[in-house]
DNA sequence: ATCCGATGTCAAT
DNA sequence: TTGACCTCGGATC
C-alpha cells in the first residue's frame, strides 16, 4: 500500500478523527513501550505527511515519526475495534471518538527530537502532493543526479512519494524511456512529467488506489494499471510485450515500444 | 504447512 | 550490489 498517497490519507484520516483528542497510546507487540508510555492520555494536535513519512504532533512538543516502509499497515477502525494481534507495533485509540488505529510492520516508528525532524526534512526532495507547485526543485534535482530517470525517480531526495509503482505507471504515460538520464531531459518534459506526478498522486489520494488505467475497476489492480506488475503481458496501447528490467534495485516496469528511443507518450486512449 | 514476494530503506560489503 | 528487517496474503506442496 505504502507511497505517498498513502500517507497523505492517512495524516488526514488520523487528523480528521484524533487531533484536538487525547489518544491512548500502547504497543501491544512491546517494542514502543517505552514512547507509548510517554504518549498515553497526551492531547495530539495533527499529522503530517511529507513524502512517505508521517509526523504527529503533540501537544507536548513530542514527535512521533512513523514509516510504513514495505510492508507496513495502518488499520484505521472506526466504531468497535478488534483486539489488536500480538505484533501491533503501536495502537492510537479514541474511545469517545470510537477511534482505534493500528500498525504493524512499519519500518520506522519513534519518537524524534527537533534536529532528528529538520534532518528528515531536509534529505526530501519536493512532495507533489504538498506542494504541487515546486517543480523548479524537481527540475533542480533531476539535473544534480546522474542517474537514469527511473532511478531517480525512486530517490526520495529528488521527489519525495513516489514509489516503484508511480515510477512505472508515469514514466508509461509520459512516454520516456527510464534509462535515459535523468539530466538530459528537456524543460518540458520536466514540466509534464512532475505535473503527471501531482496527478497521478492526487487520483491516489481520492481513491486510496494505485489506478492509472480507464478501464477495469472489475478485477485485480493489475488490470487498472499500464505497465506496473505487467510483465509479459501486453501493452495496453501497442500489444508490444511488457518488460522489467531492475532500476534502483527495484524491477523498473516498461513497455519497450510506447517507451523507446522515438518516445511517443501522450493521452492517447488505450487499445480495445 | 511452508514459501515467497511486496507500493521501502539502510547497513554492510 | 547484497542482505536484513518487517508482516501478511496468496501460491504451492
Amino acid at each position: 500500500m505504502p507511497e505517498g498517497h498513502t500517507t497523505h490519507r492517512l495524516a488526514r484520516a488520523h487528523t480528521d478523527a484524533l487531533a484536538g483528542r487525547r489518544v491512548a497510546v500502547s504497543s501491544p507487540q512491546g517494542r514502543f513501550a517505552a514512547g507509548a508510555a510517554r504518549l498515553d492520555g497526551q492531547v495530539l494536535d495533527g499529522v503530517e505527511a511529507h513524502g512517505k513519512h508521517l509526523l504527529y504532533r503533540w501537544r507536548s512538543g513530542d514527535v512521533l515519526h512513523v514509516h510504513l516502509g514495505l510492508v507496513g499497515t495502518f488499520r484505521t477502525h472506526h466504531g468497535a475495534a478488534p483486539e489488536p494481534s500480538a505484533q501491533t507495533r503501536l495502537v492510537l485509540a479514541s474511545p469517545e471518538a470510537e477511534v482505534a488505529a493500528h500498525l504493524s510492520g512499519p519500518l520506522a516508528c519513534e519518537l524524534i527530537d527537533p534536529a532528528e525532524e529538520e534532518a528528515l526534512l531536509a534529505r526530501l526532495g519536493p512532495d507533489p502532493l504538498a506542494e504541487p507547485g515546486a517543480v523548479t526543485a524537481f527540475a533542480e534535482r533531476l539535473a544534480a543526479t546522474r542517474a537514469p530517470l527511473g532511478q531517480a525517480l525512486l530517490d526520495q531526495g529528488v521527489v519525495a512519494g513516489v514509489g516503484n509503482a508511480f515510477r512505472a505507471e508515469a514514466l508509461f504515460l509520459e512516454g520516456i524511456d527510464p534509462k535515459r538520464p535523468a539530466r538530459d531531459l528537456a524543460r518540458a518534459e520536466v514540466s509534464s512529467l512532475w505535473d503527471r506526478l501531482c496527478g497521478l498522486l492526487a487520483d491516489g489520494v481520492a481513491t486510496g488506489r494505485i489506478h492509472t488505467a480507464p478501464d477495469a475497476d472489475s478485477g485485480a489492480d493489475e488490470s487498472a494499471r499500464y505497465v506496473y506488475r505487467r510483465a509479459g503481458s501486453p501493452c495496453r496501447r501497442c500489444s508490444a510485450i511488457i518488460e522489467a528490467l531492475p532500476l534502483g534495485g527495484r524491477a523498473m516496469f516498461a513497455c519497450p515500444v510506447c517507451q523507446g528511443a522515438s518516445g511517443g507518450g501522450d493521452d492517447r486512449p488505450p487499445l480495445g
